[in-house]
DNA sequence: TTTTTAAGTTAGTCTCGGCTAACTGAGTAT
DNA sequence: ATACTCAGTTAGCCGAGACTAACTTAAAAA
């Protein structure tokens, strides 16, 4: 099965918080997200099946690389929409939860549309 | 209970084929969006519980004044955000179909800031 | 008049993605 | 050594929003 609208934002998670701490595991996962464990403990099973995490015998989860790959270019969306939209005028909060949401839905070629528009190159 | 994601894509579908035949079934509905007949019909009842159609003994269906309201504030999104996306480059088809996702889930503030730059005022 | 077709409804299934309740099992503290 | 706490899992529920199969009913056609 193919990743969800769903995984993106776990996945996104996982990756944000491997950057401040190294030793990312399910709790904190629900934390940062405000799931509940359960929840969260399915959605980690489902994304460990599809390859895109490990998780070793202590519960700390790491990225595989199609995990990254997939985390880099959602939370690349998720910058770059969040700066268009503050470019307009949006304020952070509004632009970051919009971004949020759009970047599960934009196509490829509306993305980087924006990006280049962000980029001052149009 | 408030209008949902998948309610709005209804009403949006209900008041555009409105604007062409004076008449619409549940079935004009169905084949506009390609679901089942239970399908269509369910969602048709709830809109009709909620306030926003009504629906005569031939089966017609009229949008209420609410229906009008939601109805235009979606599409209204939907033809500035497609104009948007056109804007920067991206094709009528993709425009309107990302336009289409991203009609339900934009901010107020995004959205007016995005029909402020279609506009030209910035 | 009888049959067929078209529109709509009812009943029940499925997936996705949340939830609570309750259990397990390991590490910490008393 | 016993008890507690914390992380994670299992089992099962719920709502949203699709689906199919099968029924009803009215209009059109034969």
């Amino acid at each position: 099965m193919s990743i969800q609208e769903s995984g993106e934002m776990y996945i996104e998670t996982i990756y944000i918080l491997s950057q401040s701490s190294d030793k990312v595991r399910s709790i904190d996962v629900c934390e940062r997200m405000g799931y509940s464990k359960p929840s969260v403990s399915r959605a980690i099973g489902i994304l460990k099946r599809d390859g895109y995490i490990t998780v070793d015998a202590s519960g700390y989860i790491t990225l595989t690389s199609s995990g990254i790959t997939a985390a880099e270019r959602i939370y690349e969306r998720h910058t770059i929409l969040t700066a268009f939209l503050e470019s307009l005028g949006v304020s952070h909060e509004t632009a970051s939860s919009d971004a949020c949401k759009m970047e599960h839905i934009i196509s490829d070629e509306a993305f980087s549309a924006i990006k280049k528009s962000v980029n001052g190159k149009n």
